[in-house]
DNA sequence: AAGACAATGTTTCCACTGTAAACTTCTTAC
DNA sequence: GTAAGAAGTTTACAGTGGAAACATTGTCTT
């Protein structure tokens, strides 16, 4: 039996690193973030972080990681606290990812931002594929419900993913308080965002 | 008068500098670019970039701005090439979009990812500015036209951006081939994508 | 209780990076 | 043709990611 609370010299280091990890790309930029700094922080060597991560990436892999799982478990409990019908529960998908990605920007970029698909890394993989099953369920609710009209789920769950996230980068990237259209708040606008979407999944 | 197309000692660096980074890019993803490297491949030493651009961020700004603006000019060939109603170019503007991210996609994370925002450095910003102007005058003339329906058109194009970028930074970043939807062609992908959202704008 | 063993952290090392400063060499305007 | 400024070079430095060999500590077996 291993006891994973104990500490062994540090305390639970790799969870350590993580929240250094987050804490840091949030106040100097993803690309910023420097494995050393990271240790320094922490207080142990410059190399010690590499008994728990294989190198630099795989660190921001973990973060994004982390990421997904939060998102999907903040969904999951607005859901709970939704007790109406499918669509409410689609409306909810879309609000809680911009939600997220507004209160983590510093996060979101990394779950995004790498370039390099995450490929091997299948924990990264199953995370975000969690994200979007998330989604694609409740598009196949509300066809039931027929709140959503017929068509291949997997389509329309692309088409809603692509702009709640569309909507999130330009978002947290300023692009949209940069070209003034900070008229609307934050939540106003999240909310016209999804509708026109949702204008296109309607019956009828 | 100053002859620009005048070799000095290389030859017009600065630009044989942007490609190579474009290309250095697109071998290696975007955080590998270094700029003793592209020095490197330009038979230069590695601080003669310098002269040409204050730093690394610098550079890959100008990477950008070039990308907004060859965006930009491609979606007007489209235009000068779609002789029909506005709707019809109310589509162009998305297509052109995700087609120029598909084809440019080292480019593109670049325009997109660096996380920092544009801020101080106006030719970049005025670049991407442009863009999106050219998707709001659209929907204008559609709403002028009746294609689409009333309403305020910076929402609109807000949305439309949204879903068109979102889409593309799916697409290029592989998330879309890895949850196993490339069932459909990407053309169709595309349309598909793009109808989704302006069956949300059609009247009545 | 006593080692053996694996996990965790450290030291030392290296090639590489971004960038500042002071320099040389070329181009062009006068 | 010469002075000035632009373009490219040399040299230097502190910081980085990561490999390798070493030291320490907790845990497991007996």
């Amino acid at each position: 039996m291993k006891k994973i609370s104990t500490p062994y010299h540090h305390g639970n280091l790799r969870q350590a690193l993580l929240e250094i990890a987050v804490k840091l790309i949030r106040e100097r930029g993803a690309d910023a973030l420097t494995i050393r700094e990271v240790a320094r922080r922490a207080g142990v060597t410059h190399t010690a972080p590499y008994r728990h991560f294989k190198d630099k990436a795989s660190l921001l892999a973990a973060v994004a990681r982390e990421g997904f799982e939060m998102m999907v478990k903040e969904t999951k409990d607005q859901f709970s606290r939704t007790t109406q019908d499918a669509l409410a529960r689609l409306k909810v998908c879309g609000i809680a990812y911009i939600e997220f990605a507004i209160h983590n920007p510093a996060r979101y970029r990394v779950m995004f931002g790498t370039g390099r698909p995450h490929g091997k890394n299948s924990a990264l993989r199953k995370a975000s594929e969690a994200s979007f099953g998330l989604l694609l369920e409740c598009i196949k609710e509300c066809q039931k419900e027929g709140t959503v009209r017929p068509g291949e789920p997997m389509e329309m769950a692309l088409a809603a993913w692509s702009i709640v996230h569309g909507f999130s980068m330009l978002f947290i990237d300023n692009q949209i308080r940069e070209k003034g259209l900070f008229a609307a708040d934050r939540e106003s606008m999240m909310d016209v965002v999804v509708d026109h979407l949702y204008a296109g999944f309607k019956p009828n």
